[in-house]
DNA sequence: TGTGCTCTTGACCAAATGGTCAAACTTGAG
DNA sequence: CTCAAGTTTGACCATTTGGTCAAGAGCACA
């Protein structure tokens, strides 16, 4: 007896099951990276994901526990540009690699930084845990890092923490805002971001560059 | 006969319609920009705002009606700074200007800044035609200061489009993504706007000073 | 082929939500 | 003070939405 549940555990168990989480998965990124958490709905996503609102809440419990489970995937990846960058490479070659990877990332998945975006802008209510946690470490952890870049003369002098805001939010505007940068630039497909990245990688070269 | 309504056209007519329309339009944006447009409920407003549901829908026709009166305004003081930029000004010392301007209204006006992004961040469905048209317009036109400032040697060569989205994410970052810097800087107050009005200023002023 | 488990869904429910309305209460000009 | 216009709201309504359920369909393995 005890609370048993159709659906164990937490990995799928059967081809289908894997199938159907990640229909039902992708579907939601879609979905929840378009409207918003709340702007979202079940109907929505089962339609997007080809199928019915009980077969949904067969395999996640609940609309949060979708989001959740999206999220849980999506932070690892999210991190992992910035836990490539390296103590022991050349400082300026790492930062502005760096830069690069999260441009590209924008380019190849707007909706993972939407929904980001999304969570955060409404006051990260559902990763706040992570942001403290995860992140923050990381983030101290590469601050760490670039202050001994600058110590050892390699870095221009600058505030880690601000530089890091400075390429998340240069690189993410592309994704996060691609509508409005659509409208004034009017690109043809991904034309922009070759620019983008031509222009970045001066901007961040001359500010990172020790004189 | 014909369409009559008991609020008139536009413009409130007695004092408590001033008083009234006034404290729903504070009360909606202190509720838009932290939930979104479709994560804000007409209720929540109203409590916000110490009026009963159908004494809102007195002064505003519907939940749209006030979110597109609320962009309306707001639109025309976002755009300011941008328009302030001279041409016959000394362009570094203009463009730093701007940056700052910019990053004083995400800390005056972080709720209108998360109102915007709310909006564009979900493909800004409400306001493509402003973005297509106004804002557009006004970007186009100090692109072209920006190109003559470059043709003059008083500027360093960098493409001016992206010199603005650049400038927009960095500053408005400290507003939409409060919640993200807040986590990670753990400031008291607003005592890390000082230290980014810094970092941003040595950031755009090596990017921007000729060699 | 039979049997038990997995999978799927139409019908349904309660709560939330945008919006309406008629009746009651205020306000201010004459 | 009066009365018409402006203002306010409790009760109500239709729709949407997250979620449930029981019954049926599909699958795998003996």
């Amino acid at each position: 007896m005890g609370i048993e549940r159709h659906m164990p555990g937490r990995q799928p168990r059967t081809r289908i099951q894997k199938k159907n989480t990640e229909t039902i998965l992708e579907a939601a990124l879609d979905v929840f990276s378009q409207h918003g958490f709340r702007g979202s709905t079940l109907d929505q996503i089962a339609k997007a994901a080809g199928l019915s609102k009980p077969n949904l809440l067969y395999y996640f419990p609940s609309k949060v526990a979708i989001h959740r489970a999206l999220i849980d995937e999506l932070m690892q990846n999210w991190l992992d540009p910035l836990r490539k960058i390296e103590a022991d490479g050349e400082p300026v070659e790492e930062l502005l690699a760096y830069v690069l990877r999260k441009l590209e990332m924008a380019r190849e998945y707007p909706r993972e930084s939407r929904l980001f975006a999304n969570e955060i802008v409404q006051g990260a209510p559902n990763i706040m845990d992570k942001i403290e946690g995860e992140l923050k470490s990381l983030v101290d952890e590469k601050a760490r890092v670039i202050e001994g870049w600058i110590a050892s003369g390699a870095l221009a002098p600058i505030d880690p923490y601000h530089l890091i805001f400075s390429i998340w939010s240069t690189t993410q505007h592309y994704a996060d805002f691609d509508a409005q940068v659509r409208a004034i630039l009017r690109p043809e497909g991904d034309a922009h971001f070759e620019d983008a990245a031509a222009y970045l990688d001066t901007l961040f070269r001359r500010m990172l560059t020790p004189v």
